[in-house]
DNA sequence: GTGGCTGCAAAATGTTTGCACGGAT
DNA sequence: ATCCGTGCAAACATTTTGCAGCCAC
């Protein structure tokens, strides 16, 4: 049985859930660490990893820096702004991708999309 | 001057566009090294990194794994497959991406996109 | 001759793993 | 009492960087 309900466990959920911020497992580690300083970071990554596979969040792996985790389970595209480094969720609509079937034989499972640009504020610090 | 042609940098170009298969920075100095073994690991990334930045060739930076460079440096998508972890180019017109207004302030330059899923050969042997 | 480029090694970054102990069941 | 999960440190994977000497210009 892969799920005993360890205090660690616990934490590491509550905080992605309530980081509403797309933070990566460094982040996750060192606000759990300020009530928690005995928890270990390989414990953070460890659940982190643990709770994406099961379903109660997501991993989101973006294309520069660390993973980012998310606490939105439902599919949805990501926007990432390439001064600052934050991760947002693309709003339902802003992104629409089509397949067809010209592949070469190759079986897709899976649609990555990823919008970099500039967020709203760093946009206006021209 | 940013643009002193070196033995180094010459080899470096000219093993990407020889081997067709994306690979990553670390496949390129394996397949130099073998004829010239006296070149730095270092020297490949800078190398790799100079040249893609000039747009001679293509940074992929994908969701899993290393860095891989392109020889085609045209926009195109890939679909990497992820039993073997190989990257492969995206017939033109496999994906097509449409983007709207309704991106909450966020200024979108770029669209990444990959298709993850099973190659033909993987595919195969279920 | 000058200053960019190289090789080397070390550091930086992000993540996983081996192991002995402790705690949830 | 089991044996999964934890903490710690070390290993691992990928990439960058500091520095002294070299070589293309």
């Amino acid at each position: 049985m892969n799920n005993r309900n360890t205090i660690q466990r616990q934490l590491v959920l509550e905080m992605v859930r309530a980081m509403q911020c797309h933070p990566d497992a460094d982040q996750v580690y060192t606000e759990i660490v300020k009530a928690h300083p005995h928890i270990s970071k390989a414990t953070v990554y460890r659940n982190l990893n643990l709770l994406a596979e099961q379903g109660a969040m997501r991993k989101v792996q973006v294309s520069e820096g660390a993973d980012r985790f998310d606490f939105r389970t439902e599919e949805h595209y990501h926007m990432r702004c390439r001064r600052c480094g934050r991760l947002f969720d693309a709003p339902d609509g802003a992104a629409d991708v089509a397949l067809t079937a010209e592949t070469g034989g190759f079986f897709v499972e899976n649609v990555l999309v990823e919008l970099i640009g500039l967020c709203p504020d760093c946009k206006d610090k021209k």
